[in-house]
DNA sequence: CCGTTCCAATGTGTCGACAGATAAGCACGA
DNA sequence: TCGTGCTTATCTGTCGACACATTGGAACGG
């Protein structure tokens, strides 16, 4: 595939994105698809920030770089699209979507409220096994934290929370959440960046795992949704500081 | 009589579904679009179970039907896909979404879920006026089911949904719930014309309304999640019946 | 009669081309 | 300097065509 320029410093942390854009966007072609390919690549450039809000997208351009024509980049395009991250207007140029704080506060409202059934089903069906794998991804996300490795830390949490949905057994939850995370995925390292917050998201995920062992649904949900409260209020108090002191 | 035949021979029940698909699925082509006007039909047709689950939906006899290319035929099943109307397995042919039962279930409540957020949200911050246009709603719905009119019913309680949506302020939401809206719409004159569902259904929203008025947030997401676990209840009934005795 | 193997018919994914819409550049006037 | 209107360049939506995959069905053998 092209080159690709001002690709992110972190190549590890692209190939990250690359694999969960695949997994959400292009989950039924299993097999080599242009379009799937054309999807994850531009999105993962979207989620690292390698195209920043607002970027053209022109199909032409894309074209060109692939080596293909326009008919895959236009459906690749839609595919983004519906999850989220890009914005095709009528008659216009297809660009990298713009989420303003309203949206944001949206995106994290609704996954609170949609973990909470997911986090109460886990609490009640999840399997040792499945504990077990949580655990594991907790493990992950403790040594991420000790090593102060933000991006690694974002990746095993966003492992934590898919195997959150896979325990569940929930196929429709799943994909919206998913969905969701994509649209935020660029922000997470943002809030989790803020001081103390990987300290406190750990806290909140060990409490969680207790809640789970525990069998304690209500528990479970609950802390669910102040960990979302928490990590949208980190997030804005970022983004507020950035907006008051842009060269900050 | 299963209802699906028949429905196919009101025309206002298929206007108000192409209007409905149209505002959720082609929301942004205010023009007159190719694309968006034949996902409205297509899906409106789907809604409106002319077209059966399964329903084989390949783009050249599409494209036949309505004198275009395939591209746009393409486009609009992938619009259709996108609201879980339509099946589109790569390389095969696309179908009629055929959801099952567990579908059914993780809908209604992933629905529930989202919707005592929005009823919360209403309870706490509707405007007068806003309140008095959910009141106006819900008195078509009581006029629908004093005349006993089914598909009335269903097209009133879509509108106060719609309204509740709207005042709530929250576009993610919405949209999410718009979508898994459409996926059901074909289900809902089934579970409402179950024996006692429409009497309940006004009962539950008379006492919704009750609860806004009262700002009683707690009280008003519990109605909504009852109401939503009613219908699903009724709904399983139904196709537990039609499953027993299929020609019944 | 049923299950396989193979072939023809049909449909999908992709392509390059075109008309018309949009955006970029430029000249002009305040 | 900036805004305004025109011209040109570029992009989008749609089209018909092609190679290849899938599907349906016939011919064959059990």
């Amino acid at each position: 595939m092209a080159g690709n320029a001002a690709r992110a410093s972190d190549p590890d942390s692209f190939r990250r994105a690359k694999a969960l854009v695949h997994r959400i966007v292009a989950e039924r072609h299993d097999r080599p698809s242009l379009v799937a390919e054309i999807a994850c690549e531009v999105g993962a450039e979207i989620i690292e920030g390698v195209r920043a809000p607002g970027d053209d997208l022109n199909s032409v351009e894309l074209s060109k770089r692939f080596s293909t024509s326009r008919t895959p980049i236009r459906e690749a395009l839609m595919l983004l699209e519906k999850e989220g991250l890009v914005d095709v207007p009528p008659r216009k140029r297809p660009r990298v979507a713009v989420p303003d704080l309203q949206d944001i506060r949206e995106i994290y409202r609704a996954r609170a409220a949609l973990f909470e059934l997911i986090a109460a089903d886990v609490a009640r069906s999840a399997s040792e096994e499945g504990l077990e794998r949580l655990r594991s991804r907790f493990a992950e996300m403790q040594a991420a934290h000790r090593a102060g490795d933000v991006n690694a830390f974002v990746w095993a949490n966003v492992d934590f929370y898919d195997q959150n949905t896979l325990l569940a057994n929930n196929r429709t939850v799943k994909r919206i959440l998913d969905s969701l995370l994509l649209r935020t995925a660029r922000l997470r390292h943002l809030s989790l960046s803020q001081p103390g917050r990987m300290a406190r998201s750990c806290d909140d995920h060990a409490r969680l795992l207790k809640a789970y062992e525990d069998r304690d649904a209500t528990l479970a949900a609950a802390l669910i949704r102040s960990n979302h409260i928490n990590a949208l209020a980190a997030l804005e108090t970022y983004l507020a500081s950035v907006a008051e002191q842009p060269r900050g």
